[in-house]
DNA sequence: TAAGTGATTAGGCAATAGCTTAAATACGAT
DNA sequence: ATCGTATTTAAGCTATTGCCTAATCACTTA
């Protein structure tokens, strides 16, 4: 409980969140995403495991950071993002993303 | 969004929503119950209240807080408050509270 | 108006959060 | 095996949080 609120209440956290609202990324797709440093967002990523609202599996070189669905906290979360004016345009980005993939999984 | 999900962040400050949560209380009832000084209480009290959660009115030398009940992040932090083992003891001595004045106010 | 009580503000301190760069670890490819 | 890339860990710095005590403000009552 009290992990789950803590990552919470940082903004970036949320945003990473929001960015995994509809694909799984990297820890590098996530870095790209926003203007902190790697470390830093090895951090966020770390506690937001923590809580229990992300899962990561590695995957040879990449480590594959996904949203945990199945959990209150995420969902109750999403729902409130939904209108939120700023996690609203990283969602539709993360929508994006999965969308260019399906594509691409053609070639 | 952000003052509520900080407000949220910090567990002191939910005790004290789920002390309020079934009955009114003045600033000096609230620090008597935690074990902090009043003035940190205070300053708990006032992050509560800019990220409207809670309203304080002063009525002669007290003032006296309640839960904003019509408000989103209230409602579901009441909701998550109910399978809480650190809230739900509170929720009862708040319950408690209104039913002891409920009976004196026959006096 | 003076004293007593409730509450907040001010000032200061210790602990923590969040960031950075540099170093280390893990893996893949040449 | 070595090099390049992906990621995390380590170390250190700054800013913020949260608390305390002391002082101030607000109100009531004698």
């Amino acid at each position: 409980m009290q992990r789950i609120f803590e990552a919470l209440a940082s903004a970036v956290r949320r945003k990473i969140l929001a960015y995994l609202s509809n694909a799984e990324m990297t820890a590098g797709e996530i870095a790209a995403r926003f203007e902190i440093s790697k470390p830093a967002v090895s951090q966020h990523l770390t506690i937001l495991e923590n809580a229990g609202l992300v899962a990561s599996e590695k995957r040879g070189q990449y480590v594959h950071y996904r949203l945990i669905e199945d959990n209150l906290a995420n969902t109750l979360n999403g729902y409130l993002q939904e209108v939120c004016p700023v996690a609203r345009p990283i969602k539709a980005e993360s929508a994006r993303k999965r969308l260019e993939r399906d594509h691409n999984s053609d070639a």
